[in-house]
RNA sequence: GCCCGGGUGGCGGAAUGGCAGACGCGGCGGACUCAAAAUCCGCUGUCCGAGAGGGCGUGUGGGUUCGAGUCCCACCCCGGGCACCA
């Protein structure tokens, strides 16, 4: 493919042996644009160390899996943070701007069953495409802190972190009822999991299994999750997810006494957790989840069978289905023939069962009060139960149960309290009884780690048959899987059979052991990757005590721009938190370090015709193939100018030709030698030059507030009117003034630098020499952002009739009178007198008659 | 059902309560050219009008205000999140 060239390049025909006219320089992206992202590396203009004297800033976009090129997604995202990067270096700060790849994962497993390569042959070549890729869009990385998960270095500390926790106790191992994902054949995090039951990674239909799993104890850190919300800045969107997925409720939890159909004692109780002690006395029946400890011991014998039934289907429910709001209750409950007495009341109530009762949330019981809960009165209608409300609902109220404010009724000592009163003296009252006491319960459940995959990080743990479960000690890692192994779809790891991985000695007492074969989700490589950067400056990690030393990480963390994708918001991002929160507490990094990310940006998506593009529906658009025709600043350009960053954007709508056509116009007005600038004049400036001038200091003010509010759409908007303005001024019959001219295209290539770097920089040194990225970042004359005239509105009644220009500076009345002096304006308020003028001087008059 | 966003020309979008539609795309016209491309210049919400000019216009209906795309109330539609969590 032949460099196209934009510059209305002459065509020479040295054949008939004139002389040629020399050629205006011409604007080839595809020439320049490779030779400047060398000089970057070269020049380490984007290598910072831990002890830069110049105020650090830590910029930060999301490490990519790497499944090759790079797609539009990746454009987008990386496009912003490099700017970021880029000016925020020009504004004096030694920016931290790494980059990594997030490289274990399914794909390179799943193309290793496929075809037999090796996943870290695998995943080698895909990232050097992606690292390819990211350097031809321009990005300034310091490449010496490069991380990659599956490298042992980083394998190495993703086990030690995990040996740290485990030794505080936040990592345990316990046999539950888990998501098992029958397409990528292994268990999933709850966060993995879509409302609809279907796996977010495969789309499979989540089933429900048994299994002895490892977890991480995020749950101990749940109110710190939520409190701690309050100290980042990050889009409402995320944290309201997060809130959400916490599931914070307040309420009590007490003792319920099993008894017969007469109220006499069995001696069994169990607790149940409510948010509405204030409703108990209108509570008529109980509900234990299907999966309750002591149904079989209360269930009575006239009722074991089909309480039996009841239990194996809802064992073979799915969790769809289960959770469906669809299915009619009569088919979701079972009386199992025990009571239990109302504390409150003294009064036996029939113990259900029912599938919609949870036995992970609370304590798997609830008390049931249909009065004050839609979905208990459902059920009471269902089975025929008694209905008591206890909080009088207003006159016009017309629902079923009612849950809003009100006094309390039918509830004796409780009567005529509002909701609030009523709970605390119930609970209250618990407290005294020695039976119960205030509670707070939260949705959020620890996170299920490990993975029945082999390209994963290793769980350093092995056991012994005497011994029981035992750390690998830490100067045995990493734990590395071996290479010889043989991918079979069987749905268990490679691992588990390698013999010579599976069996080992145990650390403790020296005897024959089995290692773990079960491996890390590879969000636990991503909970610390923003540390490990920080840790790296190109040195291996090899013979160091520590990840990464708690002064840099004080340096630099938290990270001052975080930018990435919102469909993370409950996952990496919270288990990020989680990691940060535990590794303070470890004394691993600082102790004021509660939150790792400060800021946080997340971008649009990316759709082709309406639908997501991504990796599973393949990359239909390839940045590649501009990059290679119209050049990474073009590119940047158009997806900068087309809408909002945080947008979705839907990629028809990115013109790449539109960005292209402009950074021609820049070219030609900004390369020396080129045509379109005649000859320009000395001397004194013309009011037109003026005009112009006014207009750069604007343009500085304009577009560094444009940056700081992410308003990247705009910004591009005004280089466009800046340079239209140029070409006609250039273009006048007066012609421009050489001083204005210089520096109005200097500033512009400076404004311009770090939205399109190449061109600016190219254009930067064949203009000025030297390095237009290491200049400052240009700041606005205050004095020429005051214009000397301005237009004037002037409204009659609110509707605008005539404009004029007046000084800035013009006293009110002064504006008045030139308003009502317009004819315009004294033909449209005719013989009346304005009954009432308001003036904004300098900007508008509005004459109301 | 609840909680967030959002609804502006043919399209993407811009607009501290003060000139709606910046800028770009597309379209139309002109210049240059033998011609085309590229480039340069201009026009481009809509209706009425020959024109000057005027009417109407930011999802719908109300309200606040001298003045509302912007603030308030009610509703409709679209996108996202949560949703038997006791």
């Amino acid at each position: 493919m032949t460099h196209p060239h934009y510059a209305g390049a002459m065509s020479t025909t040295p054949s008939d042996g004139v002389p040629t006219t020399a050629e205006p320089p011409a604007y080839v992206p595809t020439e320049i644009e490779p030779r400047w992202q060398q000089f970057w590396r070269d020049d380490r203009t984007y290598e910072v160390d831990n002890d830069d004297p110049r105020p650090h800033y830590y910029v930060l976009s999301m490490y990519p899996y790497p499944s090759g090129a790079a797609h539009m997604g990746h454009v987008r995202n990386y496009t912003f943070g490099d700017l970021i990067v880029r000016y925020r270096t020009m504004g004096g700060h030694a920016v931290l701007s790494p980059m990594g790849f997030d490289s274990f994962g399914l794909p390179a497993e799943n193309a290793a069953i496929k075809t037999g390569v090796h996943p870290r042959e695998f995943t080698d070549a895909r990232i050097e495409e992606l690292r390819s890729s990211l350097l031809r869009i321009g990005g300034g990385y310091d490449w010496r802190r490069e991380v990659k998960s599956h490298d042992p270095d980083y394998i190495r500390w993703s086990q030690w972190i995990f040996l740290k926790f485990y030794e505080a106790g936040l990592v345990y191992r316990r046999k539950a009822q888990v998501n098992w994902d029958p397409v990528d054949q292994t268990v999933l995090a709850n966060e993995q999991v879509l409302p609809d039951g279907t796996a977010d990674r495969s789309g499979a239909v989540v089933e429900r299994i048994d299994l002895e799993q490892w977890f991480y104890k995020i749950t101990d850190y749940a109110q710190q999750l939520l409190d701690d919300l309050d100290q980042v800045e990050w889009p409402q969107r995320v944290v309201t997810q997060q809130r959400n997925w916490v599931g914070r409720s307040e309420g009590a939890e007490f003792d319920l006494a099993v008894c017969d159909v007469d109220g006499g004692p069995t001696g069994e109780s169990f607790r149940v957790f409510t948010t509405r002690p204030d409703t108990s006395f209108g509570m008529t029946f109980c509900v234990l989840a299907p999966e309750h400890e002591l149904v079989d011991s209360i269930v009575t014998d006239d009722r074991r069978a089909d309480v039996d039934a009841f239990r194996h289907q809802a064992r073979m429910t799915s969790e769809i289905d289960r959770l469906s709001t669809e299915r009619s209750l009569d088919k979701r409950g079972c009386f199992t023939g025990a009571y239990a007495l109302n504390p409150f009341t003294q009064r036996p109530v029939p113990v259900y069962l029912a599938d919609y009762v949870l036995a992970t949330y609370g304590t798997g019981a609830i008390m049931a009060v249909p009065g004050g809960d839609q979905r208990d009165w459902e059920f009471a209608k269902a089975y025929g139960l008694e209905i008591i409300r206890t909080v009088q609902p207003p006159e016009d109220f017309e629902g079923e149960a009612y849950t809003d404010d009100g006094p309390a009724i039918n509830s004796e000592w409780l009567n005529g309290l509002d909701v609030a009163a009523a709970k605390a003296k119930a609970i209250d009252w618990l407290v005294d009884q020695g039976i119960g006491e205030s509670k707070v319960t939260y949705r959020l459940r620890d996170w299920l780690l490990s993975r029945q995959r082999f390209w994963g990080c290793p769980i350093p743990m092995v056991y012994c048959e005497g011994c029981g479960l035992q750390p690998v000690p830490e100067d045995q890692l990493p734990v590395l899987a071996p290479d010889d192994v043989e991918f079979r779809p069987t749905g268990q790891s490679p691992l588990t059979f390698h013999e010579g991985f599976l069996n080992t000695t145990c650390p403790k007492c020296g005897g024959a052991a089995r290692r773990e074969t079960d491996t890390m989700d590879t969000f636990v490589d991503s909970s610390w990757y923003y540390l490990a950067f920080v840790g790296r400056r190109g040195d291996s990690y090899d013979g160091r005590e520590m990840p990464f030393r708690k002064e840099d990480i004080a340096e630099w963390l938290p990270v001052d721009q975080y930018i990435g994708g919102a469909e993370h918001a409950v996952l990496h991002l919270m288990y990020a938190r989680f990691f940060t929160k535990a590794l303070s507490d470890l004394g691993l990094v600082p102790s004021d370090l509660r939150e790792p990310f400060k800021r946080l940006f997340t971008q649009g998506m990316i759709r082709l015709a309406g639908s997501k593009m991504s990796k599973s529906k393949g990359n239909l658009v390839a940045p590649e193939e501009i990059l290679d025709h119209q050049g990474a600043d073009a590119l940047r350009l158009a997806q900068l100018g087309l809408k909002p960053p945080q947008d979705d954007v839907d990629w028809e709508d990115v013109s790449i030709d539109g960005a292209l056509r402009f950074l021609g116009r820049v070219w030609r007005l900004g390369v020396p030698g080129g045509d379109l600038v005649g000859e320009t004049r000395s001397g004194l400036q013309t009011p037109a030059d003026i005009a112009i001038d006014r207009a750069r200091h604007a343009l500085i003010a304009e577009v560094t507030n444009d940056f700081e509010r992410w308003s990247y759409n705009t910004a591009v908007a005004k280089y466009m009117t800046f340079v239209n303005d140029l070409y006609r001024w250039v273009q006048s019959d007066d012609g421009a003034h050489g001083p204005t001219l210089e520096s109005s295209i200097d500033t512009l290539l400076l404004l311009m630098a770090p939205a399109t770097p190449h061109i600016a920089a190219e254009l930067w040194q064949r203009r000025n020499g030297g390095h237009v990225h290491r200049e400052p970042w240009p700041v606005a004359d205050p004095a020429m952002l005051v214009q000397d005239s301005v237009t004037m509105v002037v409204q009659v009644n609110g509707k605008v009739r005539d404009r004029v220009e007046v000084p800035p500076d013009i006293t009110e009345s002064a504006a008045v009178a030139t308003a009502l002096a317009l004819p315009k304006i004294a033909e449209q308020i005719g013989a009346a007198a304005p009954r009432k003028v308001i003036a904004r001087p300098p900007k508008l008059i509005n004459v109301v008659v």
